[in-house]
RNA sequence: GCGGGGAUAGCCGAGCGGUAAGGCGACGGCCUGCUAAGCCGUUUCCCUAUGGGAUCGAGGGUUCGAUUCCCUCUCCCCGCGCCA
């Protein structure tokens, strides 16, 4: 939620973050509009509690001496009457106002690209060297500006389906019939790997002084909607039948709710949490996109960074959580860009973005890993997180960024380290883990 | 799931029908070579703001008036039951 004081002092802020965005602003517009009636009323109900207030009191110094209070009565019903007729009224357009106030987006960072979709979004950090399939290469070329190493491959890489099929590490065929499509078992050595990519990454974040979080895989409704974006619950979220519990996307939604209605002291911040759970998207806008295998689907597990942040250091942190999710992928050794994602492209609670795509080389594309958001006080405000300043309680920052989703992580390790017997080379850095060099 | 006890400001904690004591902390001021102590004030949210309104876990009810009485719910503690 953005700050109702700037759709009553500085309006103009939002107009030009919703230009950039490629936005209408006629929601900025109907928030002002609504304000300006809730206030009129707001006015009009105080003033009236005031009286009532003041006969009360009266009242109160009379039935004290004994006296006869009958007559006082109907003068006090006369108001309560009133003061529910406008409270009705009060309360129903506040209703609109915060509906209409909840769904207008954060607003957009200066530096971010400005573009109307993700095609605007700009790639400006490159890792790695690349192994490119010729019919591949000129869009890798495009994708990499040509900043970025490769070694042309000729013959195409197995997709990990086919791979993982064959090998007898997957299994989908059985998930569709128990679970629906989109579910996968993972199988023997495969769970091995993808319990050793978390431990590393817990390791390296614990090193690295965040705090380890294993949060609940459910929420309520008011935790859901303080974290997420409105559009989540008919899209992404999985609903509990009969219960008032939502299962989680991502961990940041219980980590940025961690500290919900808190007022935290100025020198605990920065905060560093990371998180590990299971995802749980229903994938509801995604029909006929990567409907095979284990690269989008209903539930993957994922370690992410999730931190609480005084404003004026949000932007130094942001680059920061990059950092440490370039550094994992630089030590799995996976090839990589990262992008600055789009302004039109950023969804409603972003101010920036910046995402990591690995490189596919069965897919032929660089596909998103990591993203990692500054929502701002964004969150902190529909969440009530605040700390304690001189001069009254602000709003903290917040800001998220996967540090590692495990399926698509196993996917860019079996595309990019397969071999042409189809064994899967380990990463160097998950050898001691795993205790094995191959599967 | 059953029985009993709880939830009051940043924290601790009194009040139990007449409109939120007190303490701690934090901040500001006075005092003082400096520090400490002491003294005074402030401390949550909202509003077209020398003023007013809201707020005692949440929601409803009774009352001129509810932190206080009644109902529903949530969470915490103790005991019993069940349980990986």
């Amino acid at each position: 939620m953005i700050d109702i004081n700037i759709i009553r002092k500085n309006p103009e802020i939002l107009f030009e973050s919703q230009r950039r965005r490629f936005q209408s602003d006629d929601i900025v517009k109907a928030a002002i509009e609504y304000d300006n009636k809730w206030r009129e009323i707001l006015r009009k109900v105080n003033d009236l509690k005031a009286e009532k207030n003041r006969l009360v009191k009266e009242i109160s110094t009379i039935a004290k001496k004994g006296e006869d209070i009958s007559p006082y009565k109907k003068k006090a019903e006369e108001i309560d009457k009133e003061i529910e007729t406008m409270n009705k009224e009060l309360n129903d357009i506040e209703e609109k106002r915060d509906a209409i106030l909840k769904r207008i987006p954060n607003i957009v960072d200066n530096d971010a690209p400005v573009a109307p979709d993700e095609s605007g979004s700009a790639p400006f950090y490159f890792h790695g060297r690349a192994d490119v399939y010729r019919d591949d290469l000129e869009n890798f070329i495009r994708g990499s500006l040509n900043k970025m190493e490769y070694r042309l491959i000729d013959r195409k890489r197995v997709s990990h389906v086919d791979l993982l099929l064959e090998r007898g590490l997957i299994n989908l065929e059985t998930a569709a019939k128990v679970a629906g499509s989109r579910f996968y078992y993972l199988l023997g050595d495969l769970v091995l790997l993808e319990n050793s990519i978390e431990l590393l990454a817990l390791k390296m974040l614990n090193n690295k002084g965040f705090k380890l979080v294993e949060p609940p895989f459910m929420l309520n409704r008011e935790a859901t909607n303080g974290a997420t974006d409105f559009t989540a619950f008919e899209d992404t979220l999985y609903k509990i039948e009969g219960e008032d519990l939502y299962m989680i996307a991502t961990s940041e939604h219980p980590l940025a709710s961690y500290h919900s209605d808190e007022i935290l002291e100025e020198e605990m911040l920065p905060l560093f949490y990371a998180g590990i759970s299971p995802c749980f998207r229903r994938e509801a806008g995604a029909h006929g996109k990567d409907t095979k295998g284990i690269f989008r689907v209903h539930q993957f597990n994922k370690i992410e960074q999730f931190a609480y942040t005084l404003p004026e250091d949000s932007k130094r942190i942001h680059k920061m959580l990059l950092e440490n999710a370039k550094e994992f992928f630089n030590l799995l050794e996976i090839p990589y860009r990262v992008i600055d994602i789009a302004t039109g492209d950023l969804g409603n609670v972003a101010s920036r973005k910046f995402d990591i795509e690995a490189w596919y080389p069965a897919q032929g594309q660089f596909r998103e890993v990591v993203s990692a958001s500054n929502v701002l006080d964004y969150q902190a405000r529909r969440l009530k997180i605040r700390y304690r300043t001189k001069d009254g309680n602000k709003y903290v920052h917040t800001l998220n960024s996967t540090l590692v989703a495990t399926t698509r992580t196993l996917v860019a390790i079996v595309e990019n380290y397969q071999q042409e017997d189809g064994t899967i080379l380990i990463p160097k850095a998950l050898r001691d883990l795993m205790g094995k060099d191959v599967i």
